[in-house]
This record gives C-alpha cells, sequence and structure tokens, in this order.
DNA sequence: CTGAAAGCGCTTACAG
DNA sequence: CTGAAAGCGCTTACAG
C-alpha cells in the first residue's frame, strides 16, 4: 500500500477509484501520518520556525495565534524561538534549531525581519524565509506587510475631516521601520490638505506608554497647542489620554487622541481608542501560506513569494470627534 | 558506531576513553543528532507542548520564554497551541497534535489547566502533563504554581505597614483560581492586623483594565474612602490609577495603588506600580524539568513531579506610599 | 496508473 | 563494555 502515500500527499495520477478507496479506510482507521517517519524519508519536515523577539507581546501573540492555527490546517507545526537582535549566539542557536529540525521555512516578525545577522546565517543555511513588516528590501521569499504609510495618510485626513487643523503627531522608535512610514502618511496627509508642516507639532517618541505620556506632555505645553494628537502606536495614545486627564481635559471633548495597532487593550481603556488594525493574524497565515506552498514545489526556483500587502481597518472609536467650536 | 548512541544520551556503562574518543569526532564533525531519526526509532520525540489560551499576552509570551530557554539547553522544542476554553474541537485538535508529534509531555497554562475536557483528553491519551497554576487538584505530572494567598498577604501587610487602615480591594475574575486566593491573602493580612473586614472595601472585578478604573471609582465613592487600593493583577491597577488621577487626585500622596503580577506595562506606567513579580518564566523552565526529566527515565512511574511552589517577590515602586495625614 | 525495494538516521534489544 | 542486526513509518526513485 505504498499508494497511500500518493493520495495523502495530494499527487495527481491516482485513479479517483483508487483514490476513494484509500481515503476511506484512512477515515475508518483514524489513521495518521506520523511526521517523524514523513520528514527522516522525505525532504519536507512539516515544520516551520517563527523567529521573533518580543518588543510587543500582544503582536508576537497575534502573529503565532494566526500561524498555528494556518499550521494546524495544512498538516504543519510551528516551533517558536525568542531570539535577541544583534545576539553573536544566533547563529549557533540558528544551527542547532536547523539541524535538528530541518524546519521547512523560517517566518521573522520585526525587528528580527531587519536582523542583518540572523538574515545571513539564514541565507548561508539556504532556509527559505518570510519576513513580516521588514524595513529594508532583503533577499527572501517572501515579505508580508501592511501599508503603514497609506494607514497613517488615511488617520490623518480622518481627523481633517473632523476639523482639526492643528494635530500633534507622537513619533515611534526610531529603530523600527514602521516608525518613519507613519509619520511619512501624516505629513503626506497634511499636504494634501495645504496644512502646513509645523515641526513642533512632532515630537520623540519610543512606542512606549510614558513616551505617550511625555509627548503629550509637550505637545499641550505648546503656546498654539493642538487639538488632536496622532500617537504612532496604541500604546503612546493610552498614554497621551492618561497625559491629557492628568491635565483636567476631557478625551474627546477637549482633545482627540488616537493609536495604532488596535492592540489588545485598545478597545478595554476609557474611552476607547480610536485606531487602526493591523492584519496581524492574516499577515502570520500569509507566511505560512507561503513556505508550505514552496516547500510541496519540486523546483523551488518557480515558488511564488513576492512582496504581499494586507489590508488594514481604520477603527473609529470614541477618542476623536471635532474639535471644540 | 553505535556506541556513539550511548554517550550521546548519557548513558552510563561506556569506558571514559571511548567516551572522550567520541566526544571529540563529534565535536570536530559538528555533529548534530537527526531528531526525526531519533524520535522514530526511540520512545521519545524531544518535542514538548504548550497548550495555552491568551487571556495576558505577556504572561502566555514569558511563560513561552521560559520554556523555549530551557528546551534550547535540553535538546528539547517547543510546540506550541492556542486553544479555547471548552471548545468542543479541543479532543480532535489534541489527537491531530499527538498523533503527528508525538510529545513527551504538555505544559498547560492557565485557565487551560482548569479546563476539564483538556485534563480529560489528555489523560486518555495517557499524556504526562505539568499545569501551571491550576486551580484544582486535577492528577497530573505536576503543578507549579506561586502561592497567591501568601503574596497577597504580604502586599497587605506592606501597606499597613505603610499606615493605611482603610485598604479597598478590586477582585479578579472569578473563574480564573487565582482570583479567589488573593482576596483570601488580603483578608488573612487585615484579621493579623487585627483591622475589620469591611465588605463595602471589596469590589468585583475581571482582571482588565476597565474594570480597575471602575472599581476605583465605587472604592473613591464610598463615604469612608480607602486611602490605598490593591488592584489583584496590574491591568486593573493601572485602571484604578487613572481613576484617581481623573477625580484630581495624586498617586501615592493622595491614594496609594498596587497591582500584582508585574507585567511589562507596570514599570512603564507612571508612577510605576508597586506590586507582585510572579516568577513566569521559571514556572515554565520547573516544567519542562519536569516533564525531560520523566521522558528519560524507563520508568516512568517513579518519575517525581509533584507540587511545586516557586518564590515570588514583592516590587515596590512608587504607586504607593504612607497615607496622608 | 500502481506495486516492490531501498533507505532516511537513529535506538533498541541481543549477542559477544 | 561494545558491536552487528533489525526496525521505527514513511517517501523516493524505479520497474512493471
Amino acid at each position: 500500500m505504498k499508494t497511500v502515500s500518493r493520495v495523502l500527499n495530494g499527487e495527481p495520477n491516482v485513479q479517483p477509484a483508487m483514490r476513494e478507496r484509500v481515503m476511506a479506510s484512512v477515515a475508518a482507521l483514524n489513521y495518521r501520518p506520523n511526521i517523524f517517519a514523513r520528514s527522516l524519508a522525505g525532504s519536507r519536515s512539516y515544520v516551520l520556525g517563527l523567529l521573533y523577539y518580543t518588543t510587543s507581546a500582544a503582536f508576537i501573540s497575534g502573529l503565532q495565534q494566526g500561524a498555528t492555527a494556518r499550521c494546524r490546517e495544512l498538516g504543519y507545526h510551528l516551533v517558536v524561538e525568542s531570539l535577541e537582535p544583534a545576539n553573536p549566539d544566533i547563529p549557533a542557536q540558528l544551527d542547532h534549531l536547523i539541524s535538528a529540525l530541518r524546519p521547512d521555512g523560517m517566518i521573522l516578525a520585526p525587528p528580527m525581519s531587519d536582523d542583518a545577522m540572523l538574515l545571513k546565517a539564514l541565507a548561508d543555511a539556504r532556509m527559505p524565509c518570510v519576513l513580516i513588516s521588514p524595513g529594508g528590501a532583503a533577499q527572501a521569499l517572501g515579505r508580508v506587510s501592511m501599508d503603514d504609510a497609506h494607514a497613517a495618510q488615511e488617520m490623518t485626513a480622518y481627523l481633517i475631516g473632523l476639523g482639526h487643523r492643528r494635530i500633534g503627531f507622537i513619533e515611534g522608535e526610531p529603530g523600527q521601520a514602521a516608525a518613519p512610514r507613519r509619520l511619512a502618511g501624516h505629513q503626506a496627509a497634511l499636504q494634501a490638505a495645504g496644512l502646513p508642516l509645523d515641526p513642533a507639532l512632532v515630537v520623540p517618541g519610543n512606542f512606549q506608554f510614558r513616551s505617550g505620556l511625555e509627548g503629550c506632555d509637550q505637545l499641550l505645553s505648546l503656546a498654539q497647542p493642538p487639538s488632536a494628537i496622532f500617537a504612532s502606536n496604541d500604546d503612546m495614545a493610552m498614554g497621551a489620554v492618561v497625559a491629557a486627564q492628568r491635565r483636567g481635559l476631557q478625551v474627546p471633548a477637549d482633545l482627540s487622541v488616537c493609536g495604532f495597532d488596535d492592540s489588545p487593550m485598545a478597545s478595554l481603556v476609557w474611552p476607547q481608542l480610536t485606531t487602526v488594525r493591523q492584519p496581524v493574524s492574516e499577515m502570520a497565515v500569509t507566511a505560512v501560506n507561503l513556505l508550505a506552498g514552496r516547500a510541496a514545489k519540486k523546483d523551488a526556483a518557480t515558488s511564488a513569494g513576492g512582496d504581499w500587502l494586507l489590508p488594514y481597518a481604520l477603527v473609529v472609536r470614541s477618542s476623536t470627534a471635532p474639535p471644540r467650536a
């Protein structure tokens, strides 16, 4: 019965009758192929790696959720490895993972998707990789991202549409690729509306709660404070809300605040945050599809890959409103 | 050279000279045993599963961090599966995971460590399990927890030592095992100090930011409001801080607030939260040790297991102070 | 389109 | 204490 192998792996050239006969037995016996035997004999391991570094637990957890779900559907399994950016141990850790498990591919979450040392080690091992939201255009099977700039532009356009003319912006961590993109989108919307780019309205941040709090304080201390603040992520937006409330301002009546990410906290705080939903779990699903697809192909050369841009969504909740007249 | 197997697996009865000769070759060739071949032939898979449901991304991420690190040291690999409590698909999902990967054991994070359906399916499959912070005393290889009650008791004793006499308490999600334990510890400290148990000072919560905010509001609306509030976790403590600040109160000058967990946010918010550090990553390490140890043993019967209570730490930061005179 | 053979890289008893 | 043999459960060419 070596034909079962053919039908189980969905290969062509099997008679329908034969195929059905096999399928029936498989169902009846509750047969489940042993992944170890499969991997030993074949050229695929049915294992995919997720390489990450915990900047935002919510983001990583979302990726993992999407990836494990899709892996489950495809008969794959996900092995996770937490790495540290630019850590000299990376090659050794990778070598260990690869030689022991021989994963069919790796998914790199940011900021590891921009880690030169990791990327080099992976390339040396000829390991297929999909990069999530990379900054550069490193060589890889695929890159899956969302259009940060366009989303930020839409958010700012929404604030302008509400009637805001002076909009403060709190930047993200400079080292992360998404930060400058979000600022660029914000400024593009300002320009499209014919609004001036006042440098005083852009303050630094680092994606963390506290920098949002301080950034908001700085903006509200301006001679001409903004009527709305766009923080580059939700954590900072929450900080901004707290800073405003401490000064006795009502959000959104006195000050509109919006964020980016739609983290789980965004809809738990009060007021609930207007933000941009990142397609986190969809990005992971796409990455798994690319890697699993390429592993199934005989000729790796023709594998699809490429750049994928996934749709985001503007989530309007209760932290934004028209400015006070 | 089938003796290399013996030395690689650290078995006794090998001549030192022979052992050294093998080790030298292994190092020279950068030899790495293939986990698939090992698993196919042997009775161990060198794979451990982490079964969780994302209540707190930070908590899960901490567990995973600890588990992967320890797995790496022991030559194991971690496969993660996100499940849903009481989901009827659980047996099927589990069956799939077990028959394909044959993990040597499973680590169950709360609240899955109390999920009856999961526990039953695992027991049916005779899968060794370690439960993290379970509520009940379900049958398992091991249970690793921290002493929630004692930690809460210590926290309340600390507040009393600061001079507080009326201390508000915001409860956790009733469905989670830790919630009643923390309340019990709080009340034990009150009684030990001869303070009354005023039911009005205990308000419900659900471990989320918003319930902390509302709970604090409720407590501060009391005819005799408390001078300190102990929230059952950090998310709720952050909510309490915001509620206080909205009323124009200074934390900690006008109101002390403390939490539980030492989540990453706890030291990023302002003021930084006084809280209890849970030994999250250590719990995961202990779980891996138990499972790997049991897999290595020939006679599973004698495997250690049992109950493990790991040390926590009171982390005093700037959200608590003596009450205003 | 389908079957018989060999082999993936280890570990497990079983002899020496 | 150490070696030779068999086998784990699949997949991969290779014949029919």
